[in-house]
DNA sequence: TATGAATGAGCGTTCATTCAT
DNA sequence: GATGAATGAACGCTCATTCAT
């Protein structure tokens, strides 16, 4: 058929000048150009510029999170997930740059939501964290004292501020895995040195700081 | 002094604006407007419209830079170092909305890299959060494991992504002081439940919290 | 017999869609999709857009020339005549409301004229009315005094501009037939050629047959 | 003032353009150039070109009613009114043959209609006929059974279609004046009232059509 | 300094027309 | 012949920036 993947041609070639120039600078003539195709066809598969954005977060956050579905089913172990999640996220940088930057760049600005677009694809991806730390909750491994909507954006910030050192960082002193294996080593345990090694009965102290 | 009023009017009116709409969407007359100034005004003050963000950022994250030293300067504890950090971050959203806003979602736009901006500014108000770190790890408080320049972003990413919660919730079950104190509650001690309780000996006081 | 039954499809769309929207904001496609033909199908019968209007116009006046020709056999009295081509036209109005308002206000404009095409047709519908009135001349029934291309004009003119209130009157509180009848009362007591000079000394009275 | 009549000159260009090239075929930097002034400044004075249109037509067919009236004062014969009214019309056709030719072909398409627009300035011209055509009828001047609003549709079309005859040859064999008195003559000869019954020898069958 | 009218480059979008199937 | 996806020139409109006052 003659329409083929257009609409998959040009949300890649979106990707590619979102990622370069950003949304507002990218020029529907750009899109039209690196996916190969004439500026009018563009609107033969979406309806306006913005149109373009929403789509292409759409599918590929749905993607993701189709992905990480999948790769959480190969463990019980919530901690185990909370890695293989932080290695998944951190390995759009590797795999799709480009894509990581827009996801992280454009999609989230105000502008996404000021234009009225509920953004609940990317509350179904945050959820995925809420559920593995609820999963820890109810199996005794994880505190229940912390909220769940606020640790899976503390979560999901630690990541996506990582991946943001990562993009500007010309050489990385820290591969995606060893990023992945500290933050969840952070939140996991967190960073206060215990006095005494961790034995089987854990020990801690000096919380005396977070205390009012 | 009318210049310097004229400067900061302008940079008020700019807060505001973006906040609202956007850098891209926001217009210098509408700047000019709620600055109460004319549009040839703002070119008086500023070369581009591009420079009013600019402009915008150094001089509130200096102030930012220069309110959180001063407060820091109030113990010696890295622990409590960071809870000051945070609330301090924090409170922005409180007391001015607006600002926190544009800092957060147009400031760090990719936009503002590619225009060959570098954000050195921001880079020393992160560095606030690892030289907090690096004490701590003088100190022997913090495990010396944890790469600084990692470190500082997962704190830091904890917070801006808890702001971004913060910011979308009509009502928040969490307020400020309460998120802040959770963020480095996790952050300091992690998340994993502890088999057996604490020393009561070292802080009795912060148990109540992460106990059943 | 297919060709020209689309041919013909493709007219009958565009009177409806050119009279609904007007020849400019009159989309080819708008018309393929009411003809229930694909786009480039209406390139096969006509050359372009405008093509389209020319060959709408010029059958459609043809059929209307020939009309009125038949109806005018019927008698050879030419003020009978005028009230036969009065009725004629502003029946359009009631049969063939969208063409009549499609030739009323599309064909008309100057742009028909302006991109060359001569209007020859239409000349042709007019010179009815001026061979009728040469007719009336002839038999001594009409003025002599009367330039034949001027009065086509005003007869046409009066027809014409009362089709527009016509059309623009939701309720019409005159009929088609009352309609005609008064514009050429109007207009055949104007041309009629009086055997007596007109009484110089205007005397009240003996209306019976005008007024009511 | 540096805003000086750029209100003025942008509607001169605009009948200018609208004229030579139809309002559909003229772009907006054709009266920008027209008008020597920058595309832009367009918008500030109008809307859109759409208000472009509909400001023109306001303000000329204003100041026609207004003229018109004024040269009305100087007779209270409802014939001369006539008359004189006719002579304003077609004269437009000498002084601002342009404008002429944009009220007639332009503002009177249906488009300006289906766009909402209620040509209320419109109908008061027309109603200037009307009204002497009724205070003819009062001054037993005029036939009473002749409906008001049809009358001024007659008039103004045979005024207007005898206006598209002069501006589409080349050479007029009638001047405006002449032209002018024979569309009064024979409507005036149509709708004058008669002190004596018309002779019933010449054409009693016509009269059956005019007669109830 | 301050103004705000004027500028004109720039771009999103439309749609008549083409042409491979 | 018929289709309709694809094309790309064209244009209305915006708005950052300038400059005469």
């Amino acid at each position: 058929m003659r329409t083929a993947n257009k609409h998959r041609k040009i949300i890649q070639a979106a990707i590619h000048v979102f990622a370069k120039k950003g949304f507002f600078n990218a020029r529907i003539s750009d899109i039209a150009k690196a996916a190969k195709v004439a500026d009018g066809t563009i609107y033969l598969y979406f309806n306006n510029k913005y149109d373009i954005l929403i789509s292409l977060f759409e599918e590929e956050i749905t993607t993701l999170i189709q992905s990480a579905n999948d790769s959480l089913k190969t463990t019980t172990d919530p901690r185990k997930k909370l890695e293989i999640f932080a290695l998944q996220h951190l390995s759009l940088l590797e795999n799709q740059r480009e894509l990581a930057e827009v996801l992280q760049v454009e999609i989230r600005q105000s502008n996404i939501f000021q234009n009225g677009y509920r953004n609940q694809r990317f509350a179904e991806y945050l959820d995925i964290i809420s559920t593995i730390v609820q999963e820890g909750q109810e199996q005794g491994l994880f505190r229940i004292d912390v909220n769940l909507n606020l640790m899976k954006r503390i979560f999901f910030g630690a990541l996506d501020e990582s991946s943001r050192l990562w993009i500007l960082s010309a050489e990385h002193d820290l591969s995606i895995v060893e990023t992945a294996r500290q933050i969840c080593d952070i939140v996991l345990s967190g960073i206060t040195r215990r006095v005494y090694p961790r034995p089987v009965h854990i020990v801690a102290g000096s919380m005396s700081m977070i205390s009012k």
